[in-house]
DNA sequence: TTCGGTGCAAAATGTTTGCACACAC
DNA sequence: GTGTGTGCAAACATTTTGCACCGAA
């Protein structure tokens, strides 16, 4: 439940903070700030971008959201759990995939222990050439 | 060498390229365009900030450089050869330590087989809590 | 000589912030 | 009622772009 997850968090339980984690948790894939406006005012929601970018930064704080960087530098969230994916993008023609499983969990632990790190979260971005591209690669 | 990487990329050899290949080559850690900006100008280099974007990021497309996002969607880069490296961040103190073996290396591969893709590069950046912050978590 | 590269200034993009008001607790 | 959250507009940081000139091949 939406309202459990800001309780915990140690934060008011707000209709914007509601509709947006409401958002996030309908996607499969990551969304950026702007898309999650977009929808929100798709929906009548009237809800301020600035509103969007404080919610996505405070729950990206307290866990709740695993902030993903894309390529370009922007950002995409997803909630928090052990279901998420990762992603490979020709830079060619930026077409993405999906990796069906997530490499790193199996290598959480280890590194965990060889640090001493809590793992919360990590990002990672393949990039490569889709099989369409790497047919005609002249090197331009 | 410095020029045969600009041949190779099919690149001209300037000036301005070489000096930002040098610092990269110099550095262990990947630099950011801001970074290799202030010290070709303490070598009193002179280059425009637009040139260093424009090379890093033609650098990047011939793979000859590997860009990695930080955590606030801001771009370093380092040279593609296989001996980069990533790193855990802490979210509490930013202290971050360096993780010894890149453990996409292997996975590599096999997504590679799984989707076709041709896998030139990657970015991962773990994030968590150092051990000295997680002794004193009370969730803010 | 040609075309790719550079410098400069200006724009575009994504994100953050200060302030006054609103609303959850 | 209090203090956190929101909307708005403005600022900010990073990166990109258009154009005229420059210089490597």
């Amino acid at each position: 439940m939406i309202e459990d997850l800001l309780k915990k968090a140690l934060l008011k339980n707000t209709k914007q903070r509601h509709m947006i984690l409401s958002i996030i948790k309908s996607e499969k894939k990551p969304v950026t700030a702007e898309e999650i406006y977009i929808k929100l005012n798709k929906n009548k929601g009237n809800i301020n971008l600035s509103t969007v970018y404080r919610t996505l930064n405070i729950l990206s704080e307290k866990n709740i959201l695993l902030k993903i960087l894309k390529e370009d530098g922007t950002a995409s969230y997803q909630i928090n759990d052990n279901l998420h994916n990762h992603y490979i993008t020709c830079y060619k023609c930026h077409n993405s995939i999906l990796i069906d499983k997530c490499p790193i969990k199996d290598f959480s632990e280890k590194i965990s222990k060889d640090t001493g790190y809590v793992i919360t979260g990590h990002s990672l971005q393949l990039t490569g050439l889709c099989p369409k591209c790497s047919k005609h690669v002249n090197n331009d």
